[in-house]
DNA sequence: CATAAGAAACAGACAGGTCTGTAGCGGGAG
DNA sequence: CTCCCGCTACAGACCTGTCTGTTTCTTATG
C-alpha cells in the first residue's frame, strides 16, 4: 500500500525519465510566472513533488538552477526560431516578417509575462551572477542574428538596422501592457518595414554618388 | 557638548529638512542599484542614519515604500519631460528630437539600470501591487503624451504612432547593454524619423483621395 | 522667564516567519 | 549490496514589523 501523492498523480506515469528536466520545467514554470526571488526552493520541490536533497542533487545551489532556468528558455527560444528561419532561406525581409509574427503572438497571450532573461537581470544586478552570463550572452546572439539577416538586405548600415531591431524586439518584450490592446504582429511588422525602408532611402542616397 | 555622529556630519546641516525625503532618497538609490527584492529595511535604515522607528512612521509598509519610491522617480521623469516639451512647444517633430536626446543621454550612463518601473514590475508579478498600480499609471502617461504629439504632426494614425514610440522607448531602456556600445541618442533618433516617415507616407497617399 | 507637555527621533531587543543548504534515516529497485 | 529516492529535522541567516524606553527639541502656558 502506497501513500496518495497529493496532487501529481502523473509524476510515476511519466517517470524517472529525468528528474532534472522535470525539476527545471517545474522551477522555470514558478520562477517566470512568480519571479525568481519570490520562489523559493520549498516551493519548488513541493509543486515537482520531489525531495530537497533531490534538488540539491542535481543542482548545486539555486543560483545554478537560475543559469539552467534560462538556459532552457534560451534553447527553447532558438529553436523556435531556427525553424521559422528555416522556412525563409534566402529571403530575410520575408524572414523579418515571419519572426515579428510569431513575437509578436507570444507577447499578446494571456499569462505572458515578458522576456525571462530581461526579468531576471531586473531582479539580479549583480553582473557576475550566473544567470546574467546566461541572459548577456542570449541578448547578444539575438544582435548577431538579426546582424546577418541585416546584412542580406541591401542596406548602407547593416550593423545600425540591427542594433534598431534588437531595441524594437526588446521593446516589444516588456510592453506586453500597451500591445496587448491592439495587434502587437501588426505594430512590430510595420515598424520593422519603416527601418527596413529607411536603411535603404539611405544606402540609395548614397550609392548614386 | 553634543556627542558627534559617526558618519553624517551633513545630516545636520542638512537639518531635519524632512526626513521622509531623506529616507525616500536613500531607499531609491539602493532600490535601483541593487534591486527591490534584495535590499532589507535594516539596510535602508542603516544608509540613512535613521531609526526603524522613523522609517515605519513615514511609511506604513516596505510596499508603501516601493510605491513612493516609484513615485518620486515618475515625479522625477515628467518633471524633465516636461521642461524639455516646454522649450519644443509647438514643434512635435522637434520635440520628440529632444526626449530621445535625454533618453538616449540617460541610457548611456555609466551606473544605468533600465528604468524603474519596468524593474519593480518584473520583480513584482501581482497586478495587484501597489507599485504596479504607479507603474502601469506610469506607462500610459508616457503613451498619451506620445498621443498627443503624434496627434500634432500630421499623420493618419497617430495611435498607431504613438504605440510604436513607446516601444521604442521601452526598447531603448532595457537595451542598454547593447546601446551602450554606440550612441544610444542617435539611434533613437533615427528610428523615430523613420517611423514618422513611414506615418506620413501612408497619410499623404491616403490625402489624395 | 520657567516649567510642563508634546512630538519626533534614537537604540536595541524581539517576535514570527522565510530563506538556503545540510544531515540522518528508512525504503525500494536494479 | 548499492544507489537513488523521499521524509524529517535542523542550522544559521535574513526578513518585516513591533515593542520598550530614552533623548532632544519645540511650543504653549503660568
Amino acid at each position: 500500500m502506497r501513500t496518495e501523492p497529493t496532487n501529481q498523480p502523473l509524476a510515476e506515469e511519466i517517470g524517472q525519465v529525468d528528474m532534472r528536466e522535470r525539476l527545471l520545467a517545474t522551477a522555470s514554470d514558478l520562477f517566470y510566472h512568480r519571479g525568481v526571488r519570490a520562489v523559493g526552493v520549498d516551493v519548488i520541490i513541493e509543486a515537482a513533488g520531489v525531495a530537497k536533497t533531490s534538488l540539491y542533487r542535481h543542482f548545486r545551489t539555486k543560483d545554478d538552477l537560475i543559469a539552467a532556468y534560462l538556459q532552457r528558455e534560451d534553447a527553447d527560444f532558438w529553436g523556435l526560431w531556427d525553424s521559422v528561419a528555416a522556412r525563409h532561406a534566402g529571403d530575410g525581409e520575408a524572414e523579418l516578417d515571419a519572426h515579428m509574427a510569431w513575437i509578436g503572438e507570444r507577447v499578446g497571450r494571456p499569462r505572458y509575462r515578458g522576456c525571462p532573461q530581461i526579468n531576471v537581470a531586473a531582479e539580479f544586478p549583480d553582473e557576475d551572477h550566473p544567470a546574467r552570463l546566461v541572459a548577456r550572452t542570449h541578448k547578444q546572439q539575438l544582435h548577431r542574428r538579426l546582424q546577418d539577416i541585416a546584412q542580406r538586405l541591401q542596406v548602407k548600415h547593416p550593423d545600425v538596422l540591427a542594433t534598431q531591431l534588437s531595441v524594437l524586439i526588446n521593446g516589444a518584450f516588456v510592453s506586453s501592457q500597451i500591445l496587448s490592446t491592439c495587434d502587437a504582429t501588426a505594430i512590430l511588422r510595420q515598424m520593422t518595414h519603416a527601418l527596413i525602408s529607411a536603411a535603404r532611402i539611405a544606402s540609395a542616397g548614397v550609392s548614386r554618388a
